[in-house]
DNA sequence: ACTCCACCATACGGTCGAGTATGGATGGCT
DNA sequence: AGCCATCCATACTCGACCGTATGGTGGAGT
């Protein structure tokens, strides 16, 4: 049994221990606290590991972004795809979107970040594809090409808006019998009966 | 005549020179640009004349962020509150928010920097009352308690997201008159008839 | 047992921006 | 004229963070 997989390789690190560690610190702290001595410290390392591993710091966020966005699409935009019924793909999307996967916490980190030259791609091809997602389904649901658009625009404008809002301390967070409702309120006003 | 005002007293630079310097930047380049030595300059001196006006680089952020707090006030909030049917003065607040005023520029920078010990509390208050002023008109126009709230909160995502997703590059930016035709959408779905 | 490679530590150099120290210029006031 | 307050320039220190150079260690393979 020469193939014998190591089973606790968890003493030397991979590219990939470094990558989830960029997306958990973007996630807590956003894109600023993506930095090579501080991953480093999490991690129980120095900065020689950092730099065996990749050549520089926009490398690994490179990395990480693209780990991102395919850990996103295969989360939240693949499994609505096969609902028929472009009310129902809505609604699953609307309900999906609310319960609060990582992959959303990260997205309103990069939110606060897209200027930054690496996020931006990012952002304008998962907002782009995403406000297609919305854009067709309300083309199938009955409304004109204008009107599926701007609904489209205004249903992915309430997520991310509800996003920056949830980010928000200071504010009185909803509990989730609230918003529970609130999910039932939006799903009400932006999808047609 | 020993009150005689000076005139142009635009060589030397007063608190306020340096306050509004510090909304510009912050609106055309975020946070990040509101530093001492960049804004110095902009204005064309150096930094020995920032360290005379305040005493720290965090004492001119508060400075500016109370003086944009009140200018939001002013030119957003109070010219609507008088106007008497719910539905016009919401609807009249949609469209003020449309137009491209430096107050919402600023607000979609400090969106962008809610992390911010300073930048908090004030994005807090300005939330707050926003909400407020939604949900109390959504009340005047027929809305029960619960309903007015989550309208409100879903009108207040929009507004927020879409500020966003404007200052995304990358995406298409909507010409003159699709932008007032999705206003035009926006209204008609979020203001009842 | 020896080697070699993957992985990591240590120590250093460079940049950028905040903040300090101090002296120079300018203008009103007596 | 002389003085003082105001405003600004110059020249530093300091800390955070990126990147480099180089040497050390443990384990798999022979």
């Amino acid at each position: 049994m020469t193939a014998a997989v190591k089973l606790e390789p968890r003493n030397r690190l991979s590219a990939s221990d470094w990558e989830e560690a960029a997306l958990d610190a973007l996630a807590e702290s956003g894109l600023g606290a993506v930095a090579v001595e501080s991953l480093a410290r999490r991690l129980g390392v120095t900065k020689g590991s950092f730099y065996w591993h990749f050549p520089t710091r926009e490398a690994l966020l490179k990395a990480a972004l693209e780990r991102w966005e395919r850990l996103d699409e295969d989360e939240v935009m693949a499994p609505i795809e096969p609902i028929a019924d472009p009310r129902e793909r809505l609604c699953e999307l609307f309900r999906r979107v609310s319960r609060e996967m990582p992959s959303h916490v990260i997205y309103a980190a990069l939110m606060q970040a897209q200027d930054h030259p690496l996020v931006q791609p990012v952002m304008a091809r998962v907002s782009r594809r995403r406000l297609d997602v919305l854009a067709r389904a309300y083309r199938q649901a009955g409304f004109d090409r204008a009107a599926a658009a701007h609904r489209a625009r205004l249903a992915y404008s309430a997520y991310t808006g509800f996003l920056e809002l949830s980010r928000q301390p200071g504010l009185p967070k909803l509990r989730h019998e609230e918003f529970e409702d609130y999910v039932d309120h939006v799903i009400a006003t932006l999808i047609p009966a």
